[in-house]
DNA sequence: GCGACAG
DNA sequence: ATCTTGTCGC
């Protein structure tokens, strides 16, 4: 991130920089918001579902919400969205009623937007329906028009040599789907960054890039390590809230 | 039909 | 996602 005022010339560009320079009258990226819902250890279906929102690029938690699930549907490789998005529109429907300034103008997801079989998963699904921006991260590669673990491993991993490298990940059908991160210097292992709403490749990977301290994106980590947190102080009984 | 498969 | 020991390093 460059902060330069060519960036902000692309047309794409949902943020200003500086708030007195941005030029184009749009407010600064100041909240990013992070997702996940952590699962309780022999329970399938208890879980605890939690969205925390951090100042950019500061990447400090200003909020966080947890809240036990019980989760209904199966995981299916692809259909992760209908097992998941609406407890997280729970969230964001919450934050929204009770504290509209804390509302993230971008929210990262554990899970991938259009890297998926039908280009929808739950990053834009979740996006969509709480109409916000959103970045669709995953942490192993999800396989699509010939996108698989071989191919990321001969062909996309030895192109990023250093921090903050990333290489766009193209289908046989030359197609972009998204695009892989190292994230940090000692990350041999990228994490795939793609497209969830309202949002282009390029900048979804610039913001990445500043959210990340570790491996995985702040505003996701924090979701899950906290969420985590959260089941371990809160011990369960039926497998829901209580 | 068989295998692979985000979280 | 979760199951799990040790190990390298700041």
């Amino acid at each position: 991130m460059d902060g330069s005022l060519l960036e902000c010339l692309n047309p794409l560009c949902l943020w200003g920089t500086e708030s007195a320079t941005d030029g184009l009258g749009l407010p600064p990226l100041r909240l990013v918001g992070g997702v996940d819902i952590s699962f309780v250890k022999g329970d399938p279906k208890a879980a605890c579902a939690s969205l925390v929102v951090l100042s950019f690029p500061e990447m400090k938690v200003v909020y966080e919400n947890f809240e036990m699930v019980e989760l209904t549907l199966p995981y299916i490789p692809g259909f992760l969205a209908f097992r998941e998005v609406n407890f997280l529109v729970a969230l964001l429907d919450r934050l929204r009623a009770q504290q509209p300034e804390l509302l993230p103008q971008l929210i990262f997801v554990d899970g991938n937007g259009v890297l998926h079989q039908r280009g929808f998963g739950l990053a834009s699904h979740l996006g969509v329906l709480v109409d916000i921006p959103t970045i669709g991260i995953g942490k192993t590669i999800f396989h699509v028009d010939g996108i698989d673990m071989n191919h990321v491993k001969t062909m996309v991993v030895p192109k990023l040599s250093h921090s903050g490298a990333t290489a766009k990940l193209v289908g046989i059908s030359g197609r972009e789907w998204g695009a892989a991160l190292r994230s940090t210097e000692d990350s041999t292992n990228p994490v795939f960054i793609s497209v969830g709403h309202r949002i282009s490749l390029d900048h979804a990977i610039r913001i990445t890039k500043t959210s990340c301290l570790h491996r995985i994106p702040e505003p996701v980590r924090q979701a899950d390590l906290r969420s985590r947190q959260y089941l371990r102080d809160h011990p369960y009984s039926s497998g829901v809230a209580k």
